[in-house]
DNA sequence: CTCCCGTAATTGTATATACAACTATACATT
DNA sequence: AATGTATAGTTGTATATACAATTACGGGAG
């Protein structure tokens, strides 16, 4: 016997729609049978038959009109999006993590700062500058500044093991993140940190994220990345 | 008088819900009202407050397990994706977009670029190398390799007004593309091209991309673009 | 021929009901 | 004290029904 008596009926009548849609039985713009012809041709009420098709409706691969019936949905189109790496967290999955804290105090907001964090002039701020390094090796300069008003503790905090964002991704979850992925010539500072000492080492990925709550912004961070040993995407080979 | 009237009852129903939830007032793990309590606040059958319980469920919002209740549920992580901007779209959207074909020939794979194309070593493969450009000014340096036998009219198409890889897109649409960005320094070829004259100019967003139909490949091209007038992602300011 | 209207078909909203499956709790038995 | 049982409450599945809103189509009036 097959599994027939314990698969919900509905079920059943998505999975045979979709085996139509899969296979191509059923190209893009065919109309599907109706709920009323569904609940006939599987002998079940029409609410079930009807919510085998809304439920493939919610999921895309319908498109239902009153009037006229419920037809196979275009496919959307592929976006293209590259997913973020988590640095550290790579690191503390492969390899031994440490941190370097260059810089961790309490700074009031100068004018450009102000309008990026979206508060006032002098108002109360965190600043960290942080070096992360796997068995040593430096592979990221962070920076991060940090509405004091929404993570008061954050400059007690240890960051041996927790990333200055992970502690406050933990803390207050943030609604919403804004990115921002370009590649720029180290400075200076990030050179000597970050061991970019011979000639033609320096190209770096720079990501910058803004974290929001609410209305609010919680922190804005820049990841320096060397391009040597940073990329999004997989490896082409 | 509200549009009361007109919303339907079960939307007013997750409004509420939802409300309740952005607000703050039911925090996560909050456990809400049963699909009775809401059908006999809300005066409608338990059906209908089913349905608003039902879609948030599957907007995951909320998360129900049958004998406990319904819970307000934590918020996924956030996953870190960008999108990756179609540049000569963007010019024919907003700009004056032209192109110069530096190469277009059928050329024999070598071992390496076999290996990446999966095709044996002296397959026939067509190259193109083009330039991309927005009012005249190189914005984009492309070199795209592509399967003979899947596109045999590539080298026949004239490429002023679509790009080698939108054709492509057209006329075989790729079943799954594998991406790598990455940050390099222009080569002397490409920094003439793409007028980087400057010093300090040079440093260039590399963004490759193998679009695969089946199991073979149609095609890889690379993309050097310079960082000054690339970015992945929103501007933050 | 054109416009208007009725009708049938389809999806959308809503109710009332029934039973099944699962969970936690309280209570009784061992 | 540990175990088993009954029960109430919750979500999941399913039916039968009613009416509303939208669409296409055909037929009749002008």
């Amino acid at each position: 016997m097959t599994d027939s008596l314990k698969l919900p009926r509905f079920l059943l009548i998505k999975q045979t729609i979709e085996n139509h849609i899969s296979s191509g039985s059923w190209p893009v713009g065919t109309r599907v049978p109706s709920e009323n012809d569904l609940a006939a041709s599987f002998s079940v009420s029409r609410m079930t038959a009807r919510r085998a098709l809304t439920e493939l409706d919610k999921e895309g691969l319908l498109t239902r009109t009153p009037g006229l019936g419920s037809f196979v949905a275009k496919p959307p189109a592929v976006i293209p999006n590259v997913e973020l790496p988590n640095v550290v967290q790579d690191i503390q999955n492969i390899g031994i993590y440490s941190c370097r804290i260059l810089t961790l105090e309490t700074i009031q907001a100068d004018m450009a700062t102000a309008k990026k964090m979206r508060v006032e002039v002098d108002d109360e701020l965190y600043k960290g500058i942080f070096v992360h390094l796997d068995s040593q090796n430096p592979v990221q300069f962070e920076e991060i500044v940090v509405n004091a008003k929404l993570a008061p503790a954050f400059v007690k905090q240890n960051y041996n093991k927790v990333t200055a964002e992970n502690y406050l991704n933990w803390v207050i979850a943030p609604s919403h993140t804004e990115y921002r992925v370009s590649a720029v010539q180290a400075s200076a500072a990030q050179r000597r940190e970050l061991k970019l000492t011979h000639d033609g080492e320096g190209i770096c990925i720079k990501v910058t994220k803004r974290h929001w709550v609410q209305k609010t912004v919680l922190s804005i961070s820049t990841l320096i990345n060397p391009a040597e040993k940073f990329h999004l995407g997989q490896q082409i080979q």
